[in-house]
DNA sequence: GTAGAAGTTCTACGTGAAGTAGAATACTGA
DNA sequence: TCAGTATTCTACTTCACGTAGAACTTCTAC
């Protein structure tokens, strides 16, 4: 899903982080400390879009673009994709909580008795 | 860590595997259906010690070849780093037991309970 | 001690993803 | 219809990765 692109990253990012659907214009004047093409910042929403992580409605004469998922869904999503690309995930997961700290071991406990 | 690359994976599963430490003529050989030039497979054997995946040590006139850590462990570690890279741990994890099986969630309760 | 085998390093090329953006085109409101 | 705004097309650059030949180093058997 999201790979290792730094830009493509900020602006999924700004998405995330905005309750509505935003114009590629209105995400370029969002990206914090950049001052890029309007035309940069379509190309990256269009592979995202690609990507699903991102789509976009038709809104007047331009697009408006939002998140599919939340952030943390989408985290989430990430890990499980990582748990399942390997054999043992019995002792992944050990090893997963071996390094959690307590917070998230609460958290963890808190999500499983909540099913 | 582990990227997406196809051969860079196929290497780190044989060193994996393997209880030994091997050379590079010997991971060439083990590679599933491949018939790689070993300059090849010692390229991609650099490029995976760059990153940390694997170590060498010296064997005679040539080197052998170890994963530093378990593939599950390696999974483990590439989940934290997930999870690390955003802020609302919490409701990641919450997410992410959301979209565990049976048996992944008995084995996080096996985890949690064994600390 | 020397030649050949085995291993390693250096270097390089192709491909594809990602960052970046200009030019051309389309659409909308006045 | 025209000016302005948005989108699409296209293209260039850089970097990671797959791939491997050429050259260099180092044993080892004779």
């Amino acid at each position: 899903m999201l790979g290792r692109g730094e830009l493509e990253r900020a602006v999924a990012e700004v998405l995330w982080d905005s309750p509505e659907p935003m114009s590629a214009r209105a995400v370029a004047d969002s990206l914090p400390g950049r001052e890029l093409a309007v035309t940069t910042v379509l190309t990256v929403l269009a592979r995202l879009e690609s990507k699903g992580i991102v789509t976009r409605t038709r809104d007047g004469r331009a697009h408006a673009y939002q998140a599919t998922a939340s952030r943390e869904q989408h985290t989430a999503d990430l890990m499980r994709q990582v748990l399942d690309g390997v054999g043992d995930r019995d002792a992944v997961l050990s090893r997963f909580v071996g390094t959690a700290s307590e917070d998230e071991i609460a958290a963890l406990r808190r999500a499983i008795d909540g099913r």
